[in-house]
This record gives C-alpha cells, structure tokens and sequence, in this order.
DNA sequence: GTATTCTTGAGCAATTTGCTCTACTATGGC
DNA sequence: GCCATAGTAGAGCAAATTGCTCAAGAATAC
C-alpha cells in the first residue's frame, strides 16, 4: 500500500489550482516551475484528472487549467482515486485469487473491504479548501511575529 | 495506493498460523493448500515475514511455521509494513522529489506524514486475534438456525 | 494565420509483481 | 549415519507499472 509519485504530484497541482480558484486558468508550466514537477509527466497526470472530472481544461493563449468545483468539494479521497485507483484488495484487483477454506476467504474480504471504507472516509475528511486555510493560518500567524 | 497480493496472502497466511496458535508448527504446503496461495510464492512470503520477527519456522520433519508472537499482538499494520514496505509518501519513498514552493511543498509533505500516521493508527486497531474470534462468533451464530 | 497552450499516443529504461525452479541446509527418526 | 521431510536462498522470468521524454496534432485568442 504505496502512494506513488502519481498521487503527490497531483494533489501538489490540485493545491496549486486550489490557491488560484476562480481566477481564470493556470498554465501546466507554472504549476509545474512551482510545484516542482517534470512538466512532461505534470501534463500526463492532468489529463487524467480532467477526465476524473477534477479539473477543466482550455487551450490555446491565455489557456490553461482550474478546478472543475470548488475547493472544498474535493477531498483527498477524489485525488487519490482519480491517479492511483484502487486502494486495496477487494475493489475488483485481485478477483482472480484462488479460494481456499470458503469461510477464511470470506472474512479476509470483509476485513478488506471495511478498512477501505474506514481509509476512504479518512481522505474524505480533508478537502483542497482544507490544506488552503492552512497555508493561510500559517502565513498569518508568520505576520504576527514579525 | 494499492495493497498488493502480497499482503493479502500475507494476511491470510497469518490468519491461517492464528487460528493453529500454541498447536505447534504449520506447514507451509498445508497453508497454501487452506488459503489457496501458490506455494512457492507463499514460501518466499514466509521469508519475509520471519524476517520481519512474525512468525518463527522449524525445520525438518514435523517442522513448520508459526507466530512469533500472540494473536493479539499482532496487527494489520505489522502485517502490512512487513510485506508492502512504507505506506505512504513521507517515509523516505520520494526523498528525490525536486521541491518547488518551499511552503507548499512543506505543507503537502506533512499532510502524508499526518495521514500515514492516521493509516497505521487505524490499521493497528485490527490482530489477528480479533479476526480468529470474528470468525468463531459467526461460527456460532451458524449452530444457532442449524 | 500564427503563436500559444493543451491533447494524444508512442516509446523507453527501471522497478515491481507474481510467480517457478533448482539447489541447499537443517532436523527428526530409524 | 542415513534418509525423508521441511524450510531457506537465490536465480530467473514474463507481465505490469512507474516515471518519465518526445513528437505530432488540435483548439483558440489575437
């Protein structure tokens, strides 16, 4: 149970577009420069999310990228969804197993079927409004000592 | 983030030892023939997970494996760890990432850390002793409409 | 119509997955 | 000591995935 560079890239980017939602477009070379991202690969995990319904995309001059709803309605959960698929055993990955002992092989399937729901509400919890409000907080509370 | 067969084999191989807990050692052939895992494959997965201090192995006739240590001392979370390695981004699996917005980047890497910790939180709340007795409970509740 | 920006798909090296197979080592019992 | 039984170790291997690059194409603003 890995995230891979698929799933920190794109919530990196998402956070980015997060930050300047409903101030037009941004361009894949600016979130890669600042979010640090080959921008080679950045445009690959972009049109998957915009097919994941993340994001909308327009071409040409002054195109670019933004969030397809507001910040607060895509958590963790949708951009993880979105660039890793599933999660764990029991979401049509590993339907191909032999069963052994039918009453063993059951329970194993329950139990990871429960820990998927317990870990997708777990990344529903935080939203990409959640992470903004933060770096805001912290950027506040940077004023007051200063 | 994905759980791979081997922590699903991992984990029914162990659920299997659980159940056979204090009976002396299980061999590796008998596992894989209750749990329809491929023997060889299994046996590499018992490697790992002696190496990881899971289980202990004798060998020679009579020999076999079992639990290191009680069912209820062991965990998903252990099972997992042992067999799929790190869970999330944040534990030394993307060092190499080049770092953009030095805030950002902060940000985004403790929202794994905290996540990866709620995770293993999460999945240390289920042994295998809770497992065995999920199954014994329903066992029991099949005796009842018999 | 041209510069800009996203889109699509090919390609590719490196790694991981999910195995198999062979050889080796340890141990219990005769 | 021999031998059958088990685990141990490691090589090997096809297929899939990862983490990219690159080239060609399509849409749009000016």
């Amino acid at each position: 149970m890995r995230i891979s560079s698929k799933g920190d890239y794109g919530l990196r980017a998402l956070f980015d577009l997060a930050q300047r939602y409903g101030k037009g477009p941004v361009q894949s070379e600016d979130i890669a420069r600042r979010q640090g991202i080959p921008i080679n690969y950045l445009n690959q995990l972009l049109i998957t999310m915009r097919r994941a319904g993340l994001i909308e995309s327009l071409r040409g001059p002054q195109g670019g990228h933004m969030l397809a709803r507001s910040p607060e309605t895509i958590t963790l959960r949708d951009v993880l969804i979105a660039l890793e698929g599933p999660l764990l055993p029991g979401d049509g990955t590993r339907e191909d197993l032999i069963p052994g002992v039918p009453e063993d092989h059951d329970l194993i399937d329950e139990v990871w079927s429960e820990l998927r729901a317990q870990i997708e509400t777990l990344l529903s919890r935080t939203t990409l409004d959640d992470l903004c409000q933060r770096k805001r907080q912290r950027a506040g509370s940077v004023m007051y000592y200063i």
